[in-house]
DNA sequence: CGTCGCAAGTCAACACTGTAGATCTACGGT
DNA sequence: ACCGTAGATCTACAGTGTTGACTTGCGACG
């Protein structure tokens, strides 16, 4: 009758899911780079070879974190109406970046070394997903493909810009000095320095919003593709 | 009169340039980890503690790489057509990402840690002449940066989303085990299997075009600017 | 001439990284 | 009571970015 089996805090084994979930953690709070195997198994109360049992290196755990992320973006193939459909999907992509704007490096650089056929499954999904929507409102798979790469080109796109916004002393009121424009030379960089209130009332909803309907209407204009009721 | 000034290979002082030349080459042939300021150092045939004289630390090396590549990105900003020239602009972001695919990366995840204010001026160059050009076209300086905004968020998408159509066996003739897709369970992710051909058969410059063909359709049909003779 | 400063380069050391390999521990089955 | 096994832990290695002290060569100035 063990009053506590062990030291650690926490009950049984490690679960791949815990790992995850603590990774995401210290990912979220201090960046990719402050994600070490050391600092990971401390923060679980393990010893840090632990994690090799559950993944085979640390770029798979990497993965898994995006793929952890990616998850929460659900989408509903039952909708009849594709349009606003890939609207919800637009806008859930939006809030999951903003949720966790570390991952973000990870979501769109991963793939970039690993063949499609052997990404983490759960990355998957939101493609596979998406052309069943799209197949079921009277796509092509070729176009329903073609959708599918336009709308995440789009919004790989639009959350690097919007991310990209950060500033460099919040609570300064002058936008020139809370940017860092002051930087910049007035002669080579007239323009840019002449658009620091623009820049600094970026409203990265409206510029999503604004997108989606370009590209909405671009889709509905140049493809020969199934009618839907105007979305929005 | 010393026959020869030292074992070093090259002339006189390292400058920058050279520095970012060769880690440039490096990266260009073993990606982003394979560089190590003690391996720049060797493949400049100095201790790797001289590059500390020429940068503050890695991550300015690596901002300097991104900002080396992004220079060759050029806009004429004479060209009155400012659509035909957007179109230019992007065939050339392209080729460059083509030419160098692993700085993409680094291209686009570097600014999300550095205030506008606070890049490499070279970075800020292309947005500069961007705005230029559409403000001697008539644009509102807003909407100029609207546009920029856009342009780019499709361009980065575009790019990560051709960059990612990497294959696992180029040699193989079944598309199905050329991509690794024979690796997804069937139930689950019917389509993707079935889009093997279509997948194997991406074309990136005709996706680009196209894309710019929406962007652009949808940019004159929405906003108030000044029109332009039909581009192409 | 001597000496100072400066710039470039070098060297050794520190704290830390990912991970291979061997070892330890606890538990269930025979 | 024994073994096998799965999990957890320990040790060690090669390699990382970077600090700070040290050497070397050169031009300027008194």
């Amino acid at each position: 009758m063990p009053e506590r089996r062990s030291i650690h805090s926490d009950d049984g084994p490690i679960t791949r899911e815990r790992i995850l979930e603590c990774a995401l953690g210290i990912i979220d709070g201090d960046g990719i780079d402050g994600l070490s195997m050391r600092r990971l198994g401390k923060a679980l109360g393990r010893d840090p070879m632990t994690l090799y049992r559950h993944a085979p290196n640390k770029a798979a755990l990497l993965d898994g974190v995006a793929e952890r992320v990616l998850e929460e973006l659900e989408v509903d193939t039952d909708d009849g109406d594709w349009a606003t459909q890939l609207r919800e999907v637009a806008r859930g992509f939006r809030r999951l970046a903003l949720a966790h704007p570390q991952v973000v490096p990870l979501l769109v650089t991963r793939p970039l070394s690993t063949p499609l056929g052997l990404r983490p499954l759960g990355t998957l999904r939101p493609l596979e997903d998406i052309l069943t929507l799209l197949t079921k409102a009277g796509f092509t798979d070729a176009d329903a493909l073609h959708v599918y790469r336009a709308l995440f080109g789009f919004l790989y796109g639009h959350v690097l810009n919007e991310l990209q916004e950060l500033v460099e002393r919040p609570d300064e009121s002058d936008d020139l000095l809370r940017l860092g424009l002051h930087r910049l030379p007035i002669a080579e960089f007239p323009l840019i320095r002449g658009l620091a209130p623009v820049l600094a009332s970026y409203d990265g909803a409206a510029e999503l919003e604004r997108g989606v309907d370009i590209l909405l209407a671009g889709l509905t204009a140049t493809s020969t593709q199934p009618d839907s009721p105007p979305s929005r």
